[in-house]
This record gives C-alpha cells, sequence and structure tokens, in this order.
DNA sequence: AATTAATCCAACCGCAATACG
DNA sequence: ACGTATTGCGGTTGGATTAAT
C-alpha cells in the first residue's frame, strides 16, 4: 500500500503529510492552543489535511483530527465513567461488538478512544468479573469465555448461551445482522429492579431466528414481538434509558435506533464475537 | 529508598470506506 | 466509471504514572 502511494506522488492530489518533516509525538500546550484558537476561529474547513499548515502546525493533519476529536473538542469528558455509562457500555459492547464510534455517539462527552481505553483497561474486567459465577453448562459457552478467547475484530463461530447483566441486546443484534444463536439467559435486569424470580430470561428458537435471517425489518419485528419474557430493554438513547414493557406490549421497537447505527454505520464489518459466521 | 511490575492513556498506524476529480 | 485523496475507525504501542516488593 505505502509503495502504491508512493508511486502515485508523481500525479493526482498531493500527499497528506511529509512524514519525515511533521512532528509526532505528545501535544505542546502551545500547539493545542494553536490548534484550538484556529478551529474556533475557521473551523475545519473541511478539510484536516491542509489545516495544520494554515494553523501555523508542522503535524500531519491526521494527527490534529486526532487531537481535535479525543481532547480539545469542546464538551469532552474526562475521568470517572459513571455506572450507567458502563451499563450502556456493556450491553452496546455485548450486542455490536467493539465498535467504539457507534458506543461512545450513545455517551454524552465521551470519545471512541476514551471508551476504547476504558473498556480494555477497566470495564472488561469488571465485566468479566461478574460473568465468573456463572456455570459452564456442556457445550455451551458462556460470554466470559468468548472475552477471554476471541479476538475481538474476528467474528467467532459461536452459539452463545451465558449471562448477561444487563439487556437482551445481544440476542437482538445477532438477529438483526443475520446471524444466529441457540439461546440467552439474562441474570438481572439492567435497571434496579428484578422481576418477582429476580431473574430475567428468554430463550429463541434457532429455527424461528432463521427463518427471519436475511430482512431486517423482519427481524426487528420479530424480536421486539416475542421477548416475552424480557421486561426491560436498554433503548440506545441517551445515558441510562431502559425501554419497559407497558400491558406486555413494547411502547415502541426497542432496536429501532441501534440498527439505524449499525446500518449507517457500516457495511461490512462485523466484529460482534457472538455472531455465527 | 530503589527497583520492578502493573496500569493507564495519548498517540500512532494501517486499513476500509467514502468523497472527489 | 475509475482511480486517487481524504476521512474515520479500531488495534496497537510506548511512555508516564502508580503500586507492589
Amino acid at each position: 500500500m505505502q509503495n502504491k502511494r508512493r508511486r502515485e506522488k508523481t500525479m493526482g492530489r498531493a500527499p497528506c503529510c511529509d512524514k519525515a518533516s511533521v512532528k509526532k509525538g505528545p501535544w505542546s500546550p502551545e500547539e493545542d492552543a494553536k490548534l484550538k484558537d484556529y478551529i474556533e476561529k475557521n473551523g475545519t474547513g473541511g478539510n484536516w489535511i491542509s489545516l495544520p499548515k494554515k494553523a501555523g502546525l508542522t503535524r500531519c493533519g491526521k494527527s490534529c483530527r486526532l487531537r481535535w476529536l479525543n481532547y480539545l473538542r469542546p464538551n469532552i469528558k474526562h475521568g470517572e465513567f459513571s455506572d450507567s455509562e458502563d451499563k450502556v457500555i456493556c450491553t452496546l459492547f455485548s450486542s455490536i461488538g467493539s465498535r467504539w464510534s457507534i458506543i461512545a455517539s450513545r455517551l454524552q462527552g465521551r470519545t471512541d478512544n476514551d471508551v476504547k481505553n476504558y473498556w480494555n483497561t477497566k470495564l472488561k474486567k469488571k465485566f468479566m468479573s461478574m460473568n465468573q459465577s456463572v456455570e459452564m453448562k456442556s457445550q455451551q459457552v458462556t460470554l466470559l469465555s468468548i472475552l477471554q478467547n476471541s479476538t475481538i475484530s474476528s467474528p467467532s463461530s459461536l452459539s452463545f448461551t451465558g449471562s448477561f447483566s444487563y439487556s437482551s441486546a445481544a440476542a437482538s443484534s445477532s438477529l438483526l445482522s443475520g446471524n444466529s444463536f441457540t439461546s440467552v439467559q439474562e441474570s438481572s435486569t439492567g435497571p434496579s429492579q428484578s422481576n418477582s424470580k429476580g431473574q430475567i430470561n428468554h430463550v429463541i428458537d434457532q429455527e424461528l431466528v432463521e427463518k427471519y435471517d436475511n430482512d431486517d425489518d423482519d427481524d426487528v419485528a420479530f424480536v421486539a414481538q416475542n421477548i416475552s419474557d424480557v421486561d426491560y430493554l436498554y433503548n440506545g438513547g441517551s445515558v441510562n434509558q431502559w425501554i419497559e414493557k407497558e400491558n406486555g406490549l413494547w411502547e415502541e421497537n426497542p432496536f429501532d435506533e441501534i440498527k439505524e447505527l449499525i446500518r449507517t454505520n457500516t457495511t461490512s464489518r462485523c466484529n460482534n464475537f457472538l455472531f455465527d459466521e
């Protein structure tokens, strides 16, 4: 790829930057000030490649973009993640995998890099320890073992049966993607309440799932109508919003938003470790 | 107090998708 | 329609900091 790029230098647009003369490494406060000042006054101009020169920086455009998006941009939230943010991350990770930009978009002021770092350094361990009490059943794979054994970016050929503490999004998203699973058992609800048994379960028959394999809309309708034993779902909206059934019916289709995000943000990627190939 | 190990996180890299000429 | 430039994303790295010995 790089050789190809080099060859193409002679014609077409200029390359994004000359790596030899571009500064790398941590940003100084002066550089931060220059970048912030320039963007606040002029915007990004829709072209990151030419921005550093205009802003008086000897940085690659890519580096400027990253610095702005992850650190300098207004309303960035730093510091501790709240419990509700944890829930959102766990829920969405279980349903869509390591799609950090999508997950971050559900958390106000958080960046994909932040969420990714937080997951990799802290939340994954927390999440896994919560699952450690789960009994392994023969020929069934727990979320813990999936997390321990899978390369997240690679879809694994697994069926999932395990304990998941937050919502049934894992099951639903598998359906949305046209993939299948055998069953999901949930150990508790997302919100503070639990049902009378202290446990919420649902099991979806794989044959039924396969019936709806290739039609997203049907999948969603199917899921929404058939998760009869689940009382709460995270709705993919702002932090800690959960959808609750009323009179046994979902007030709105709980999966529309996540489905739309997946639809608009991806075409071919499939990072969900719960998916069958 | 010194050393080592573990953790955290900003930044980089390469790839794929999208925009554009 | 095609090829290249640019953007956006996720994985990874490496330096700084903190904890443990």
